[in-house]
DNA sequence: AGTTTAGATGCAACAATTTGCATAAGTCAA
DNA sequence: TTGACTTATGCAAATTGTTGCATCTAAACT
């Protein structure tokens, strides 16, 4: 149930429409969680009825009406609860290192493939993530004290994905060196 | 339906049961691949009705009956079929990164205190997986070239927990920097 | 003698996630 | 003016993942 915390954890700053959250959980906050559209309106929904927030409809000129939800005392409360408890890494599922495992069922070149496009993927986002710090958090005695802890999380992300392209250079060349053909 | 395909992976090296699978799922494997014995028994069933899988009953002196599942050449070339395929990054939900986000919600402590708890399991993981790399692939040319392959992936198993202790150690000392306090 | 630990498998219920479809208004370019 | 894209919300079904329980054997501990 923890999609529900990511929500209220952006509510609690300000007020979103589910869309708006959507935009954010493909954005920014996607270097801590994933969620479609659909996971995030069902779950806006559950945790109204919870009355952990609030919706206001908003009218809205040349656009479809909004939903916009805002953060009660009691979601508040319920979230800052959440947050004293230990925290549990999260599954790693990822297909990458299946086929990298079983790889000699391949040719090389078939995951070197696609090392590289992972490697493209990663570097994007990477700089996606270092453009957000410059942005955001080039001076952080600048930006009031709820904004900055972001930054941690932040930090997080741009570690993550720099790791990733760091691998794949790694593996890259481990392929190429011949290591993992009989041949060389 | 890509526990099917990790599960797969194992069986192309030799036959396993259940259980063992879920040893394997457990430990080593586990830098890639989560699953409880309750998963991987149900796709075991659905692998064996689609013929991907074939099973024999051991019988075992002292200790109760193993299915014994063996991939068959059908699972072998839906696998690799899958393994050109191209892979997409994992979905990342850290309950932790929710906590750094708001953490102007709570006190510096209890954040400090969740992270201290984290580097150690990472710490833990990553002398785990330092363990197997001196016990299996100190020496890379001494063996059988499919076995070669899970380095690769046990090298990014070792990157990602490293990868967490320093970011343990960076969003620690920022905590305790005093950046975050408002007397600070 | 009784409890715990390890090996071995599985059902049932529930929770979470993904995917496909559906609607509806407005903008913008070919 | 047709077609693609963005804003905005939602249902239904299918797939995946989690949790609690249940069973059986045998060794090892207390």
């Amino acid at each position: 149930m923890a999609l529900a915390h990511a929500i209220l954890a952006l509510l609690a700053d300000r007020s979103f429409s589910g869309y708006e959250l959507t935009k954010e959980f493909e954005g920014s906050v996607g270097c801590f969680w994933k969620a479609t559209h659909q996971q995030i309106y069902r779950e806006l929904a559950a945790l109204e009825e919870r009355r952990f927030v609030r919706a206001d409809l908003v009218a809205q000129e040349g656009r479809p009406n909004k939903k916009l939800y805002e953060l009660t005392e009691a979601g508040k409360r319920w979230l800052s609860e959440w947050m004293a408890e230990p925290s549990e890494p999260c599954a790693v599922r990822e297909d990458m290192l299946v086929k990298t495992f079983a790889g000699y069922l391949t040719s090389p070149e078939v995951l070197i493939a696609d090392i590289e496009r992972r490697k493209a993927l990663h570097a994007e986002k990477l700089e996606y993530y270092r453009q957000i710090e410059r942005e955001h958090f080039s001076d952080l005695s600048a930006i009031p004290i709820e904004k900055r802890f972001g930054y941690l999380s932040l930090k997080r992300g741009l570690r993550y994905e720099a790791d990733w392209v760091a691998w794949c250079e790694d593996a890259g060349a481990l392929l190429r060196s011949g290591i993992f053909t009989p041949s060389g």
